[in-house]
DNA sequence: CCTACCGATCGGTAGG
DNA sequence: CCTACCGATCGGTAGG
């Protein structure tokens, strides 16, 4: 008999076993830790508890590893970009669903956007992600531009090194937020957003 | 005849080549291309146009060189934050001039910094390394709780969190400030001091 | 006949 | 500061 939900819910033959997505996750992981170049199919293969020839079952080359990777942070990214220009309000709002957006990205992309976060450019790949990164700088500071012409952010900081700035903030979470630690994803959203908007001071 | 001036300016015998601090510079500019790990003692021979054994003229090991470079940036930052627990003036004050004084070690040191924040801790010395990082986390984050007890900043933000944001946009730096860029040093440090106290938004 | 994987080995290069 | 090496490990592929 035909099985109608094949599709959804492929019948397993022949041995279980990983799936391309969780050897990237755990590949990801050992990347993170020890760094791209220094992490060997071999190491990755010992992590993985099979073979180093069986990885490449899944995956081609270790740079499809990496760009894999790296495809997992930079497309909701992107998207994400996408939906802030089709965006209809004013730019100061459109400049904080950005920042919001973007430490929910972080956090749910940690182990991705981390890697994103730490290339060198040494090879083409990485040249092209770094790309990428640098237009959504880019795409950053014309919305800070946007809105301190129309009035609604202070215009005496310069818009190309406060985007930087702000995504130095925005970006630093990778490096320390636990979903585990003593606050929450929605709290550190809104304090990261109070501190940009608002600052240390106090309100008078 | 023995000269007076040794100590300031040796006498130079024997084959002029580099001294250790040069080879610890060009060292880690190279592991700040390639990272600590990737970076061979053969490619680092390579780039200073002597042998590999040639290296080990200069230092011992090249674990040796990590604990160097890292030193060249956690002296002065040790450094710095004595200074700010002697600092006489109220906890604000004390937090300004800390946050003041990391950004202008960190441009002044910036290959050394970036290599202590791209630590992952996955030898001893490495984890020495990031511990001495936590306490300046820690110092930091103590300086924010006294300056909110005194009701010189804003108290609805948690003080570890806070400390770990404000580095976060700091630390930031290392990775896009040029020398040579627009905006020069004291600019940019008045203007990321300018974001973290006030704000985006304009004074009102 | 499939997917998932193995043991062994290729030509080169690592830190010391 | 060099040449000549060491034990080991690199990313990738063979047949089964």
């Amino acid at each position: 008999m035909e099985s109608t939900h094949t599709v959804t819910q492929p019948a397993k033959r022949g041995r279980p076993g990983y799936d391309q997505e969780t050897v990237l996750q755990i590949a990801v992981e050992a990347f993170n830790e020890h760094g791209y170049d220094a992490t060997s199919m071999g190491k990755l293969a010992d992590r993985l508890g099979i073979s180093k020839s069986a990885i490449y079952h899944h995956v081609p080359s270790k740079e499809d590893l990496l760009r894999l990777a790296l495809d997992e942070a930079l497309i909701p990214l992107e998207s994400m970009i996408d939906e802030v220009n089709k965006h209809e309000g004013s730019a100061e709002e459109r400049l904080e669903f950005f920042l919001r957006s973007t430490v929910r990205i972080l956090i749910a992309k940690r182990a991705y956007v981390t890697l994103l976060l730490r290339l060198r450019g040494n090879t083409e790949l990485e040249r092209t992600a770094l790309q990428r990164r640098r237009e959504m700088d880019r795409q950053l500071s014309e919305l800070v531009l946007l809105a301190q012409q129309d009035g609604q952010i202070r215009q005496d900081l310069e818009p190309r090194s406060t985007a930087r700035l702000l995504f130095g903030m925005i970006n630093s979470v990778v490096d320390w937020y636990r979903l585990d630690g003593p606050i929450d994803a929605v709290t550190l959203e809104n304090h990261a957003i109070t501190l940009l908007f608002d600052g240390l001071h106090p309100k008078h």
